[in-house]
RNA sequence: GGCCUGGUAGUUCAGUUGGUUAGAACGCUAGCCUGUCACGCUAGAGGUCGUGGGUUCGAACCCCAUCCAGGUCGCCA
């Protein structure tokens, strides 16, 4: 039997010729040139290599083939007269005396062109995902996420951290997002769930011993999809750390992910530990958001002072909040189109002027200021070819406008925003408790397992009154690169008392603690040591790395918005009997 | 679930106030071409214009409903 393959399609070189090789791969195109020769075009995973065939026979095989049928070569190596630069193998060409058809495509037309796929439809791509795979630039995607997660891990055990597995079927949550429900055949009317991470388990680990845990994790949530989220499930790289400090994570992350993204990021260059920290509080205020993207060097000023009282309407007992531009040069179209946008992304209304060459206040509501236009100039220190934009409201509603209006701005200028690079920061002091939109009372902020600020003693001044709960902030922090949140962590709270605490300030208690985290609470009781951990996402890693804007282009597999896998038909309809089996009967909604 | 955008040839798209036979590129088929490499040239096949209703002498185009896709808000401890 013959050898599959002597060389791949991306291997063979000048210094080959001469010799006899086999190789095997795709049948990508065939170009004929006259009527008795024909360039083919022969594809594997390394790379393409021309063939010339020039045989009668082999040229009548070929003609009979459709592209992408896979095909065995022999043949000799052969220098070209017409050389391609432009091709690693565009030195030389292979000469084939046998080719053997390995596996035949049947369809004379494929759903898309293999090397235009990325421009196909989208559920086209996703039902012939193997086909939309055979792209290289579809692929590619996917070799740099198995190197970006070979490289994780590799950091990790160089940090100590061992990777141990967790339950994929567990027991519901009543915390956090909609649960993926799993019917538990020998308990009828009873389910296992999916977890949404391992954070229950490897907070047991924690308390099990075990130093230091990593995971690269499945996670499963039942929520909507987004661009950057995709539906169902995703992959974190979990980690905890006993005996550790908020600092000691910060660390481990800020020794980790600099080289990965210089490595194998698009732009090359990233920021060096330690990272930029900004409390929660200031983000909102100089950004408009709790995940900035520091590559723009605008900030957020607050204005209220000096423009609520300027006569303008929709200033008048609100928020304003003011974003300097020196040296700005967009026409009145194209700030009328960033005002359009920041509008419908935030859904309120922005607001702007310039300050021009002449020193003169001009445009937008131009004539509300110039009155007090010195003052003006001055607080927001204005110098000739400023542009400010202006958002208002309540506190918050003005924030985040003036944070889209911020982003706006960086990505319409160039001279605010270097795009070239990949800047890291870490938001913390996260408040622990809010009051809740819809109940209008004390709520946890995020989530209840973090330890709050000041611990016990905190807590309590609080019970007694001393202190205002939403004051109290948690030791909670968020890692944010490029205007992409990549993680929440936080130092845990491992000890009962503070728990119990923790519960009661939202109308919760000991019973609460205890029937929701049964066997956190009880391990607890045990002797735990203090731990913190993080689980930045991979696939937003990957992301980023690869500059994709649609998570699908960084999963192999990748399901549509609806959480549909339309290559495989999930989800399904089952047959009576795996009802029966599982005690499931099926009451469909009124159509 | 709300909002926005889209659905026309196998694929990506164009299609004028509503008016002849709905076009282009790529792909496919046939023919020509002995050095192509996004090969080239010539010809050809290929369309329920998402679906259903309505307005009109006449609808790809206007109206209503509905389905599908993508984005976005809600949601994501």
């Amino acid at each position: 039997m013959m050898q599959s393959r002597t060389h791949t399609c991306g291997q063979l070189r000048l210094e080959h010729a001469g010799q006899t090789v086999t190789l095997a791969g795709f049948m990508e195109n065939v170009r004929e040139v006259g009527g008795s020769l024909a360039f083919v075009v022969l594809r594997d995973f390394y790379g393409t290599t021309q063939l010339v065939v020039e045989d009668a026979q082999l040229l009548a095989l070929i003609k009979g083939l459709n592209k992408e049928t896979t095909l065995q070569v022999t043949g000799v190596v052969r220098e070209r007269s017409s050389k391609n630069p432009k091709q690693p193998t565009g030195e030389i060409e292979v000469v084939p005396s046998q080719i053997q058809v390995l596996g035949r495509c049947l369809h004379r037309e494929l759903p898309f062109e293999i090397n235009r796929s990325r421009e196909a439809d989208e559920t086209q791509r996703l039902k012939y995902r193997y086909l939309d795979l055979r792209n290289p630039q579809v692929r590619d995607r996917i070799v740099l996420r198995c190197q970006v997660v070979a490289a994780l891990r590799k950091a990790m055990m160089e940090h100590d951290f061992l990777e141990i597995t967790t339950p994929i079927l567990t027991a519901s949550s009543p915390e956090g997002a909609r649960d993926y429900l799993v019917p538990a055949r020998k308990h009828p009317g009873k389910f296992y769930a999916l977890p949404q991470a391992p954070q229950q388990f490897k907070q047991l680990l924690m308390t099990s011993g075990f130093d230091r845990y990593f995971q690269i994790a499945p996670c499963f949530r039942d929520e909507d999809a987004r661009g950057d989220r995709s539906p169902g499930e995703f992959y974190q790289l979990d980690m905890e750390m006993a005996f550790a400090s908020q600092e000691d994570v910060f660390s481990v992350i800020e020794d980790v992910f600099p080289p990965i993204f210089a490595q194998y990021g698009s732009y090359h260059t990233a920021s060096q530990a330690p990272f930029r920290r900004i409390s929660f509080r200031d983000a909102m205020e100089t950004y408009g958001t709790d995940k900035p993207d520091l590559r723009i060097d605008l900030t957020v000023q607050d204005a209220t002072e000096l423009l609520s009282g300027c006569g303008f309407a929709p200033f008048a007992g609100n928020v304003v909040k003011a974003i300097v531009v020196t040296d700005f040069t967009g026409t009145r179209k194209q700030i009328d189109g960033l005002c359009a946008e920041v509008q419908v992304q935030s859904g309120n209304q922005a607001y702007w002027f310039r300050y021009d060459e002449n020193e003169q206040i001009v445009g937008g509501i131009a004539k509300f200021v110039q009155p007090i236009q010195q003052q003006v100039v001055e607080a927001l220190g204005l110098k000739p070819g400023c542009f400010v934009g202006l958002t208002a409201g309540k506190l918050l509603a003005a924030q985040k406008t003036a944070g889209v209006f911020r982003n706006k701005l960086g990505a319409f200028c160039p001279n605010h925003m270097n795009k070239e690079t990949y800047e890291f920061c870490w938001i913390v002091d996260f408040p622990m408790y809010e009051i809740g939109e819809e109940s209008g009372q004390l709520e946890f902020c995020h989530n209840p397992f973090s330890m709050p600020s000041g611990g016990l003693a905190v807590l309590e001044q609080a019970h007694n009154g001393q202190i205002d709960p939403l004051q109290i902030t948690a030791d909670q922090y968020d890692l944010v690169v490029n205007g992409v949140e990549l993680s929440s962590g936080a130092v845990r709270n491992h000890d009962p008392e503070i728990m119990i605490r923790a519960f009661e300030l939202v109308g919760l208690g000991e019973e609460d603690v205890k029937s929701k985290f049964p066997a956190m609470y009880n391990a607890f009781t045990y002797g735990a040591p203090p731990h913190a951990g993080i689980a930045p996402g991979v696939d937003r890693i990957v992301m980023l790395l690869a500059g994709e804007e649609s998570i699908r282009e960084i999963i192999p597999f990748p399901m549509n918005k609806n959480a549909q896998d339309v290559m495989m038909g999930a989800p399904s309809e089952v047959t009576q009997e795996q009802l029966q089996e599982l005690h499931i009967k099926i009451e469909l909604p009124e159509a």
